[in-house]
DNA sequence: AATTCCTTCAACCGCCCGTTT
DNA sequence: TAAACGGGCGGTTGAAGGAAT
């Protein structure tokens, strides 16, 4: 089934938007709310797609968007949540208030996955480089301060060593069942654990908007499931993420975030069956 | 001062999924 | 059940501006 274009982009403008177009879209979702994108643009007199409206309006013109100045603690959260969830920017940002997927996106590839290789851990796996390319980033970071282009050469050597460790690094990752993407909206229906697994709590989906401040920002996928054992409960306080960024108990979250690694890592180095049911269980939070 | 190179990030694109018809 | 719609996501691009030469 081939699917139409979401708008004939003849005729409307494109690239950087004006002063005006902002204010027209600002006045007219004030005035009307969110929503119905498609046919925003005409009603609020803009020649635009209604998905550039749309991503304007969230990643930029939004009131409680925070911009910028991105703190150690955010940066902290960032690393921890890309671990967990990987690329998945939108469920990272929805535990970050006020900042969005595309800014978070932009600092993780532009600043945060640099710093990871030059601090010798793989930005994809979040694993130590092996010992031949850590050495190798460390010999010619070492070079590269001596020179006065020493951020520049540093963002080199990062690239670099970045091309190496798809060629050679890869092959030893080890399969980290990570749940697959999915959905906000299929969050609802995401409850449907092994039932073998009486232990299991499920975190209803409204609780964890409530903890993203009712905010579009719950994760499709709960990360603090492992097994079937949830390490998360739909209680603000037991919610280990926010109440770190929050500057809240730091414990907490990193003895769930080491409770979460052990599990990965033992599950890692069990035998086959384990591999199938961790398998299973990555596919249950699809449904 | 002019030119080249590099970095950043706003915006676009293509695809996917859930809902509606 | 299939088609169309609406919205959302992640990857990529390219203009702008700063730094280096």
């Amino acid at each position: 089934m081939g699917r139409a274009p979401c708008c004939s982009k003849v005729g409307l403008n494109r690239g950087p938007w004006s002063n005006r177009e902002d204010t027209l879209l600002t006045q007219y979702i004030e005035a009307h709310g969110e929503g119905q994108w498609r046919s925003l643009p005409e009603k609020a007199g803009l020649l635009r797609c209604g998905k550039s409206c749309r991503l304007r309006w969230m990643n930029y013109l939004k009131p409680d968007i925070k911009r910028g100045n991105i703190t150690s603690d955010e940066d902290d959260l960032i690393i921890r949540l890309h671990s967990l969830l990987g690329n998945r920017w939108s469920l990272i940002a929805g535990r970050l208030p006020g900042r969005t997927d595309n800014e978070i996106k932009n600092y993780w590839n532009t600043n945060l996955s640099k710093r990871l290789i030059s601090e010798g851990t793989d930005p994809n796996t979040h694993k130590k480089l092996s010992e031949p390319i850590a050495k190798e980033n460390k010999r010619r970071e070492n070079q590269s301060c001596k020179n006065r282009n020493n951020k520049k050469e540093m963002v080199k050597v990062m690239m670099k060593s970045k091309t190496k460790i798809g060629q050679h690094v890869e092959p030893q990752k080890p399969k980290v069942h990570l749940p697959k993407p999915t959905r906000i909206t299929s969050f609802l229906s995401l409850p449907r654990n092994d039932s073998s697994t009486s232990s299991t709590t499920v975190t209803p989906a409204s609780s964890i908007q409530d903890l993203n401040g009712g905010e579009g920002g719950a994760f499709g996928v709960n990360p603090w499931c492992n097994n079937g054992v949830v390490l998360c409960v739909g209680d603000p306080d037991q919610d280990p993420i926010n109440s770190s960024a929050d500057g809240g108990d730091d414990h907490t979250l990193e003895n769930l975030y080491e409770e979460y690694l052990q599990a990965l890592l033992t599950d890692h180095h069990h035998d086959h069956q384990n591999q199938l049911e961790l398998d299973s269980f990555a596919d249950s939070l699809l449904i």
